[in-house]
DNA sequence: CCCGTTACTCACCGATTGGTGACAGCGGGG
DNA sequence: CCCCGCTGTCACCAATCGGTGAGTAACGGG
């Protein structure tokens, strides 16, 4: 019922075929999985849906449940493309890796970390997806995340021990807890806890006194 | 569902069941107010709406819109009623007020706002709410929050000035930070950066290291 | 040439959302 | 008394959601 006008001839030979789309899947399946990076990075997970990541790689929805298996498979591919991460942040040279405390490592650690992170829209929504929702979902992508940031420490700490006297793993978490909600905070509001995070000059402030804590603590 | 039994006479003498109301605008303004306030704090932001809060108060939508001017207002009342925060812990004895250090208060105080975080699920809420989102709605109760976090500060502060040879309100922000974060992380997936954040002994090495990193900064 | 596989599009479904207009019932004031 | 206003209920709207089944168009091998 209802089907007056749907058989519309659209004859080849008139005007022009509007953006013809070409048969190739492998192409398809990048845009599906570059649409659904941007619009997460962009809008957030608010409207992160099929719909939505459909309209932005300008195909059908169907598309995205037989290359993707739906919405989960997406998410997982998201996650598996989060490996690339590490290898894109590392700083080959290691030039400052003849650092001889421990002190100077997490110092400088902590500031990388933060200026990966603020550069990172993408890894921020995925940060704050964790926080909002525990589903299934989010889990797996929760775990490839801290997978990837595990393995960019590791990297990056080389095969400098921490020191006994303090529990390193719980200061260490405090750390990246504290440079992690900066960054989400400052990304949403523009401040955290009343101090402002929007010029340069604000994130000195608070590179300083990330500094300054992790000083006192490891010296 | 089944609202049979609703036009019953309330005479105050009898002993009366389950709270019923009938035609009392104050106690359905009420009702409507907890029951949005229950959600936020049970459900999260996510499924947060005026169905659902209707849905909950066991009333129709529309008095939501009459009451409260729609969502909107309803979340401004939520954000007025955040003042009532602030009274409700603050520990009238002001037992420890005789804490000589800047840096005895400020252990003190990251301790306490630790456990007030832990215990609160509607701040929690707001707070992932105020990171994941940046409409107006937010933004208003994000303000109210964060007043009621400074009043909160500033009245166990106490007369007490912090030490001029360090940033204090950097400082702070980044520990205030630290604790917010820890406290979402732990509610949504359990852990934070690899640190297990479920048992009472995990709490224990978290606060740990956060009364070590306040000590390294203020001594 | 035909024919099957593949890539893709479209129409439709039920459910739920935010939002609005109309109406019923009670109660107090004229 | 009657009437009006307040409280609460219901039906309905358009839009969007995730999800599915059926159909179409290109391609490639025989």
């Amino acid at each position: 019922m209802l089907n007056e006008a749907v058989n519309l001839e659209n004859s080849p030979g008139t005007g022009e075929g509007p953006e013809r789309r070409v048969r190739d899947r492998g192409a398809t399946e990048r845009a599906i999985l570059a649409a659904a990076k941007g619009l997460l990075a962009e809008e957030g997970f608010q409207n992160f849906g099929i719909n939505a990541v459909a309209r932005r790689a300008s195909c059908d929805k169907q598309l995205i449940y037989r290359y993707y298996g739906g919405l989960d498979g997406l998410v997982e591919a998201i996650g598996a493309d989060l490996g690339t991460w590490v290898k894109d942040r590392i700083p080959e040279d290691a030039g400052g890796m003849f650092l001889l405390t421990y002190g100077d490592l997490m110092e400088r650690l902590s500031l990388l970390l933060l200026d990966a992170l603020r550069s990172d829209p993408l890894m921020r929504r995925i940060l704050a997806w964790e926080i909002s929702e525990n589903t299934e979902q989010v889990r797996r992508l929760s775990e490839a995340r801290s997978k990837a940031l595990a393995l960019w420490l590791e990297r990056m700490r080389g095969s400098l021990a921490p020191p006994k006297a303090v529990d390193a793993a719980a200061v260490n978490a405090v750390v990246i807890a504290a440079i992690q909600h900066l960054v989400l905070a400052a990304a949403a509001g523009g401040q955290c806890a009343g101090l402002s995070l929007k010029t340069p000059k604000d994130w000195e402030k608070a590179a300083t006194a990330l500094k300054r804590i992790v000083r006192g603590v490891y010296g």
